[in-house]
RNA sequence: GGGGGAUUAGCUCAGUUGGUUAGAGCGUUUGCAUGACACGCAAGAGGUCACUGGUUCGAACCCAGUAUCUCCCACCA
């Protein structure tokens, strides 16, 4: 027997810690079944667990419980990521309170200390999640600085290197100055910023007095500036054109050039040319032959190119001081008010400096593939509609800058020999061990971008490239994986680059060579591919991918650490049971929308599990006798003969229910499958079904209660694994845990419920529909009369045509469900208070008879019917109507039609016979 | 500038191929210690489905436009 009242936070803690005890998650390969694999999207090691994670590993853990039930061989695999910059920082943020930085203690020192940090905090995240009950196959647990998956990422970098994909070379690329590293492009964001636009006077060097006006929301970069460029064809400037300007800081002559780029409309129209500090500059000193003078220094300050006065000023302050300066040397004509969109440097927070810089760059393989992949449907998107952005991506992609100048994380495997140059590739050695010789080299001083070595996630953790470790792990098994569960904020970060890495490398087995050579130097190529649907699909990392909604708070704001608007996670679990946390996240969540954060659902969630807990104390107050053991025990004690028309209903209704869950868990419509079985649960079997068989409890009604449990903790166990299971193995339905119970399919189910004879149970459910309505009303008239709903009261019913047997047939219940013994069958129209359906006129006996207010009450109801009559009518009069509409629809209308009508006779008799009194 | 999403009850949201009189939870009103459950039961109130047109026998749903909110991409210096 369960324990009076249900509480979460104990019968948790147990059953996790069984659940590991017996080993159930770790993955087994065998033949007979197919393999249902999931990835977990590694969470940062310097991350804190937030409602995204709670909500994106309950659908992977309810995806894998499902799988697992369908008898499918599971495997979901855990791991962490090392989180490059954001633990760098962390770190050195450590060492600025002893007032030191990462170069005083030297590399190796600060890679021992980000170590331990990462040792130590690393994996909590891992932990927390165990308390929401997860899955995962911990025995697999993968980190991206393990050393082997560091072995796959030199790999992937050797390998592409080796095919031409990456390269080293010169380019702008967003430099922030905080965290003095390169970023790719997908690291910046662009806010928009209350700046100003100056107004700047160039004195023209031929004409003297005569100025050149420049508007430029960047002064501090004047200093860089090589020329100033007009349209060529702008009438303004024309004759200007090949003579030169002073350039009004650090005075010098600069030509004045004509481009095409420039536009003419935006402020002066004239341009000024710095291409060490903007890559449209660039491009017009590229092709106007200038030199590049840069003012600004990697740390953001102006060094000395920029003149004595401002040397050594931050980039920001500059900014203000040369505006100050050009104000005082009448060299600003006008300043106005602007507003510009500016780039972010994502995790620093400040604006990202555009600077020419010599790094590492990837230029993507397998594009066209990837793009084919989606289009032909080889991977699914859900919801479809990301697609396009993912297309839209790829047909704008750019080569992505992998270099950062940072010391945690995959160093960069390429040795320069020393002593001679650099620059020359034929001095490079690259390669996955290093030289053999390593006293003669240096090894390139930085580190890949953190998502560099997360695209190779799917093969890494399952040991790729190492053959024998993929055997190990069951790679041919489970690869590729089935679904994956992410955020969209990430489509270009990680799973467009999944994509890509997968389809690029994964030429697996025997042939390797024989399909590597099939690679082309460039794949970039306009849309060939080079590969086959078939090879395609079998390189391809995942077959889904599931994005959910971002979770906000309730004022639709994102949730953050700085608003301070996320709840805690595990207060949360304390609070409402990690059941309840999960079943109410996906109640409320994943429709790919996103969703508002509300604690209510929450608790609606725990009370969900609650009534389940109190619907088998039920249950078990009724005594524990008979066979529980499987479906067969369980329908073996069902007396066929001894059925009513509600358990043949009920038993149907789960039927339904149970395919309806079907189609909306395939469509991975979560949300809706919830909403499914809380229906079935809470509104057709408690309020309905334990009511009505209160009456009438016998050894086939507690089977019948007994396999509508079953099927419902079985149908629960993927949102709220721990209480299905704490009940299941206390309810003796089974000996093994609920993990290792298979669902039966509601086509199974159905053929086991053939004995029962449900054919024509829509019929069935709709008796039991009217006397559902029968209830109801008589209840509403008790509720009106001021009778308390358990007063015993005394009801008239003058049944219509097939009403007089349905009555018949449920008067038991009836009476228990209307607290009243006297319900008694009648011919004549009464002088009471009445209420009119499908089966009859219902009247209630009361001694205060208030025969003005029910007058009034019948005569609305008859005008409310009246209007829905007229409604009816004028559907059946429109031809077009007949004549389009499907058969259903119109006999529905004429069915409707004689109802209303009947309904509308009968209560004009009561109101005539109310009338009499009075007369 | 380009693209996506949203707009349904006081609040949060369902409503998947267009078909009777639009649903749920929360909140709210009223009644109830009735055999598991007051984290409950019962009965109610509450909606111009953003707006304007169109298609259709029939529109919350399809199409066009408008408004408001929101996200992503681009970046005009």
């Amino acid at each position: 027997m369960i324990e009076v009242s249900y509480s979460p936070a104990d019968l948790e803690r147990k059953w996790y810690e069984k659940w590991l005890e017996n080993d159930l998650f770790t993955r087994k390969i065998s033949k007979e079944k197919s393999s249902y694999t999931i990835l977990i999207p590694p969470p940062n090691v310097t991350g804190i667990l937030h409602m995204g994670h709670i909500l994106n590993n309950t659908l992977q853990d309810v995806l894998i419980r499902r799988a697992r039930q369908k008898n499918r061989s599971t495997f979901w695999i855990p791991g962490t990521d090392h989180a490059g910059i954001s633990l760098q920082i962390k770190v050195e943020k450590e060492l600025a309170k002893e007032g030191k930085t990462r170069r005083d203690i030297g590399r190796e020192t600060f890679l021992e200390r980000a170590k331990n940090w990462r040792d130590h905090n690393g994996n909590i995240i891992l932990e927390q999640l165990k308390k929401l009950g997860v899955s995962c196959d911990w025995s697999a647990v993968k980190h991206t600085l393990d050393p082997d998956y560091s072995r796959a990422v030199l790999s992937f970098f050797v390998e592409l290197y080796r095919q031409g994909y990456i390269y080293k070379g010169l380019k702008f690329i967003n430099w922030c100055p905080v965290s003095m590293t390169a970023l790719s492009d997908e690291e910046v964001f662009m806010q928009q910023q209350n700046s100003i636009l100056y107004y700047v006077k160039y004195e023209i060097v031929e004409r003297p007095g005569e100025f050149l006006v420049v508007a430029t929301t960047r002064p501090e970069t004047i200093m860089g500036d090589v020329a100033v460029a007009v349209h060529p064809s702008d009438e303004r400037y024309r004759s200007l054109i090949g003579l030169h300007c002073w350039r009004p800081i650090v005075r010098e002559s600069i030509p004045i050039v004509a481009d095409e780029v420039i536009l003419r409309d935006f402020g002066t129209g004239v341009l000024k040319v710095t291409p060490a500090h903007d890559p449209i500059d660039f491009e017009i000193g590229q092709r106007h032959g200038l030199a590049t003078i840069s003012v600004i220094d990697r740390d953001g300050r102006l060094n000395a190119s920029a003149g004595p006065e401002f040397q050594g000023m931050d980039r920001m302050e500059a900014r203000r001081e040369v505006g100050e300066y050009l104000r005082a040397n009448d060299l600003l004509l006008r300043e106005e008010a602007y507003v510009n969109n500016v780039g972010f440097s994502e995790r620093a927070g400040v604006p990202i400096e555009p600077m020419l810089s010599e790094q590492w760059f990837l230029k993507y393989p397998c594009v066209e593939e990837a793009k084919m992949a989606i289009r032909k449907g080889m991977i699914h998107f859900r919801p479809e509609r990301w697609e396009k952005t993912y297309m839209h991506w790829l047909d704008h992609i750019k080569d992505w800058c992998i270099s950062r100048q940072l010391w945690w994380g995959h160093r960069i495997p390429v040795w320069y020999r020393k002593g001679v140059d650099r620059k020359d590739p034929q001095n490079w050695h690259v390669s996955v061990e290093g030289p053999g010789d390593p006293e003669n080299w240096e090894q390139d001083e930085d580190v890949l971008d953190t998502w560099f070595s997360s695209a190779i996630w799917p093969l890494g953790t399952l040991g790729w490239p190492d053959r024998e470790a993929m055997e190990r792990m069951g790679f041919d098994y489970f690869y590729p994986t089935a679904d994956l569960v992410t955020g969209p904020d990430i489509i270009f970060f990680w799973v467009a680059r999944m994509i890509m890495a997968g389809l690029h490398l994964l030429d697996g087995g025997e042939n390797s060579s024989q399909n590597r050579k099939n690679i082309p130097q460039n794949t970039g190529s306009q849309g060939k591919t080079t590969l086959s649907v078939e090879e395609i699909q079998r390189r391809i990392p995942f077959r889904n991918v599931y994005f959910t909604g971002i979770i906000r708070d309730h004022l639709g704001r994102k949730m953050s650490k700085s608003l301070g608007n996320s709840p805690d996670p595990l207060e949360l679990i304390g609070k409402y049971g990690a059941d309840g946390v999960r079943l109410g996240l996906l109640s409320m969540a994943p429709n790919g929308q996103d969703i508002l954060f509300s604690e209510d659902r929450l608790a609606q969630g725990k009370r969900l599990c609650t009534k389940l807990w109190n619907s088998f104390r039920f249950r078990q107050r009724n005594g524990m006798e008979g066979d529980h053991h499987s479906l067969e025990a369980i329908i073996g004690r069902i007396g066929v003969g001894a059925l009513e028309v509600e358990d043949r209903a009920i038993l149907g209704k789960l039927l339904i229910t149970v395919k309806e869950f079907e189609k909306a868990m395939d469509g991975y419509e979560f949300n809706r499958a919830v909403q499914i079985l809380y229906a079935f649960f809470w509104n057709h079997y408690c309020d309905w079904y334990i009511e009505i068989s209160k009456s009438r409890i016998d050894a086939t009604v507690l089977a019948i209660h007994d396999l509508i449990l079953r099927q419902l903790l079985l149908l629960f166990h993927p949102f709220i694994p721990f209480v299905t299971e704490e009940l299941w193995q206390d309810h003796g339905f089974g000996t093994k845990f609920l993990w290792d119970e298979l669902l039966e399919s509601g086509d199974q189910l159905e053929k086991y419920f053939e004995k029962f004879n449900l054919k024509g149970v829509g019929r069935l459910i709709e008796e039991i529909e009217f006397v559902q309505e029968l209830i109801v009303t008589a209840r509403g008239m008790k509720a009106q009369y001021g009778l308390s709903s358990n007063r015993d009261v005394q009801f008239y019913f003058k049944a219509e045509a097939e009403g007089e047997a349905i009555i018949r047939r449920h008067i038991k219940s009836i009476k228990h469900l209307l607290g009243t013994k006297h319900f008694e069958q009648t011919d004549g129209t009464l002088q009471l208070p009445a209420n009119v359906m499908a089966l009859g006129s219902l009247y209630i006996h009361t001694a205060n008879l208030d025969i003005e207010g029910e007058r009034k009450r019948l005569r609305q109801e008859i005008e409310h019917l009246e209007r829905l009559i007229e409604i009816n009518r004028k559907k059946l009069h429109n031809e077009n109507f007949l004549v389009r509409a499907p058969g259903e629809v119109v006999e529905g209308v004429r069915r409707l039609l004689s109802e209303n009508i009947g309904k509308k006779e009968n209560l004009e008799g009561i109101l005539m016979k109310l009338s009499l009194i009075e007369s």
